[in-house]
DNA sequence: TAAACAATTAAATAATCGTTTAATTGTTAT
DNA sequence: ATAACAATTAAACGATTATTTAATTGTTTA
């Protein structure tokens, strides 16, 4: 165990200042948690391309209605994704500028 | 059940030659997941103000030893942190730039 | 070499989360 | 009204994952 804390107590000292809060800490874990999950991540990407439908998202990601709807809540509570009703259907799309930002972001980066 | 599938077919047919592979996908969700806990959250949002030790990282966060090891092991493996051995001393930090931008894209996205 | 210490590992538990299945809501059209 | 359909909800199950505790490795120093 390591007992003595602080092997360089001055350089923790100074960031500690800088720490986020755990409200924010939180907030933004939640938003990396909605990118967390493969069936959640297809959706993002999709929607990137333009506005579907869940019949259309789960169609084209080979999942079943109830799994996409499922991802399609979590990532509406999450302000990730918007809906639009019109009639029976229900059309989903990005929220905004900072999600296509994130999503690039990730993609950049296993591309090197 | 949604039977019709693909109520927009045009739209689908026009997008899936965009859609990511398997491998692009769990890759980049894997990198996602690295941010996705409020311990991991932590140490990378640590780690992008210097470079520090086990001890150190464990401390400033108030989480046990193994904790802070078990998670550190594991930004290891996905790529997010590198680490250096000094005497019985492991010293942490980010591994690259891109990491540094997703981790500033996610704060920056809840700041609105 | 023996003690002290930083860090890791392993095993066990607790909690979270993804997926499936079946039932339900709400809208459109016959 | 009734049938058909898009979407959601709820409950159950299975799987993954975070955390704790105890034991272990490896390095330094007395």
């Amino acid at each position: 165990m390591c007992e003595v804390k602080f092997v360089d107590e001055e350089k923790i000292k100074k960031v500690s200042p800088k720490l986020l809060n755990d409200n924010e800490i939180s907030e933004t874990v939640n938003i990396f948690k909605g990118f967390s999950d493969n069936t959640r991540f297809k959706i993002i990407h999709l929607l990137s391309m333009g506005e579907f439908c869940v019949c259309d998202i789960a169609a084209a990601l080979n999942v079943s209605d109830p799994l996409a709807s499922h991802h399609l809540r979590q990532l509406r509570l999450l302000r990730i994704v918007k809906s639009r009703k019109q009639g029976k259907m229900m059309y989903y799309s990005l929220d905004d500028e900072h999600i296509l930002k994130i999503l690039k972001t990730g993609i950049e980066h296993i591309r090197e």
